[in-house]
DNA sequence: TTGTAAGCGTTATCAC
DNA sequence: GTGATAACGCTTACAA
């Protein structure tokens, strides 16, 4: 049924070997025969076997991306599936075939260290911070395994991720420029580092245009509605209310909309919001929410592009690995037209 | 650097094919051999390379899921990431992994069914009908190729669906009881069909109500939100207007909540709203949306259940293929309470 | 330029 | 119970 090489072998032929060359292109074949083992292959149909190939080759001319499923926030981020989209968008021209991996059921003997890795199903991964701890990394370099980080790991290894001081820098500019004065930042967790690089370009602005930074201005918790309400809750009914809102996530906007719904607070004339990332209910709420894209999908492309050259697969790559963000500026923050 | 079965079976002082069986628990193995080498394979840490194994036993232990990045509309349906959760959650436990393959490279050679299929490089095949077309379908049917269809398709094969008709009955059904009488239905295209199903089940619905079904109150139309404006905008200033719009999307239903701002139709009070998809920002519209929530995780549950069947890993599989949609009613629609 | 043969790391079929 | 040995389908020196 199956068509193997030793089948156009003999229809051709010629031996097994000289088949092998003529699929890969040898050099040392002349023409004529390429040509004649070619029409057989074209004839019979013939594909070889990935997985004999693979095993002679000791590669498998797969990347896994690595995610944790078990973390709600994280797996329903839409924001891995533009990942996919970009890692795959460089690895599939270059033959290498892309599968995800869920760590979640690796206790002891699943880890998807013996799994993909050892197990040599995998040539390379990619995974973001939370999935790559610094045991595993280390435990990677020891391998000299490639992988890519998405997020800043340690020296040895080779990271992507976007320039959030940078988004906590333009943020905060754009709403100064807007003629907001006195700007509140909400709904980052205490010591996560993602919140750190965004309060990071934050702090600086304001320094920077000679504002003061108050600790009272700046309120953690999770990026939900709800924690994006009571921030904008309190902060609105203070003494000294802030005139704008830098928010982490569009939940969180959202949370301060409603809250100054309900404190007939006008947005953005009292008011202005900007928030982090770029959801596609953005451009929906009431008013539409100024956000900040961070071009996830291209984020893919460059850890997809900093694999494959670890693979060999040579590829003209950006040594820079930090992407800039993009402001949409849209009516939450909109008042200096008025 | 790297131990084979060779170096476990030297090391134990037994034969590879001792260690295979150990590997797999073979009951011909005494308990005293296998806890022997099973030592030794945990001191050398060894692990069976998934690639010699597949060749050997003629299977990759890999599903795909094939999805045409090219088409931006699907690609970015977060829909798919869900799928692909699903899927992965039934086959990940029983130690298969996951590729997600992008059809769109494929030209000629390149074509998946070379890449994946003849190559050997999976085992089985997940897939919408828009990838799934009937030719492909024979052609997998031929091969005796194990493929499940997200999506209805003609009899040999197998697969999987949202009940569509049911949402439309269920979203008509429930403007019904909310005491609207005059519904229009909004942003199908017009052959599609996901179309057919849906304004199946909203005709009989009507019908079963004694309404009349008026063609002027069904528009066709991309599901995107100026085309929902427009269609909105027609209907509502129209001699007879609607009292309330089932909406093929979210998308829609904001150009609708659009129209109805700018026309001053009160909602829900003069005009009901309900549709079908739950999007994340479906909650955060002002008024919010009622929405019909299809399980597409459970639709990839589905869709993996059948494979593993197909693939002879034995599992409970439900024989029903169509999953029920849950209304989330919400205020653009709840206009009883008052 | 083409053919021979030895791997690549498992599994599976028989003997023992 | 355990061990040779032949597949599995392809690549790659090394010969010819």
């Amino acid at each position: 049924m199956k068509v193997t090489i030793k089948d156009i072998a003999q229809a051709a032929g010629v031996a097994k070997s000289t088949v092998s060359k003529v699929m890969n292109d040898s050099p040392k074949i002349s023409e004529e025969t390429k040509t004649r083992v070619r029409d057989i292959i074209k004839q019979m149909n013939y594909t070889p076997s990935s997985i004999a190939t693979g095993l002679a080759r000791q590669s498998s001319n797969t990347v896994a991306i690595l995610i944790d499923m078990s973390k709600e926030s994280e797996f329903l981020n839409q924001f891995f599936y533009n990942i996919i989209g970009g890692v795959e968008s460089v690895i599939g021209p270059l033959k290498y075939e892309l599968t995800i991996a869920n760590i979640q059921h690796d206790q002891a003997e699943g880890h998807f260290l013996h799994r993909l890795v050892l197990n040599k199903r995998v040539d390379g991964i990619i995974a973001n911070t939370s999935v790559l701890t610094p045991e595993l990394c280390a435990e990677l370099n020891r391998l000299e395994f490639p992988y890519i980080s998405i997020g800043e790991i340690n020296p040895p290894g080779t990271w992507v991720d976007c320039d959030n001081e940078l988004g906590g820098t333009v943020l905060t500019g754009h709403l100064l420029e807007q003629g907001y004065s006195s700007i509140a930042f909400i709904g980052g967790e205490q010591n996560e580092p993602l919140f750190l690089r965004r309060i990071a370009g934050y702090t600086a602005t304001l320094r920077q245009a000679g504002l003061p930074v108050r600790s009272d201005r700046i309120i953690n918790g999770r990026a939900a509605e709800e924690d994006g309400y009571d921030a904008a809750m309190q902060l609105l009914q203070s003494a000294e209310p802030p005139d704008a809102i830098v928010c982490m996530s569009n939940f969180s906007a959202f949370g301060v909309l409603q809250a100054a719904r309900e404190l007939k607070v006008q947005i953005p004339a009292q008011l202005g919001i900007a928030t982090f990332d770029e959801y596609p209910l953005s451009p929906y709420t009431t008013p539409p929410l100024t956000s900040l894209n961070m071009d996830t999908f291209q984020l893919g492309v460059s850890a997809g592009r900093l694999l494959m050259d670890k693979l060999g697969t040579t590829v003209t790559t950006e040594s820079g690995q930090l992407l800039e963000p993009v402001l949409i500026p849209r009516l939450s923050s909109l008042r200096s037209s008025k």
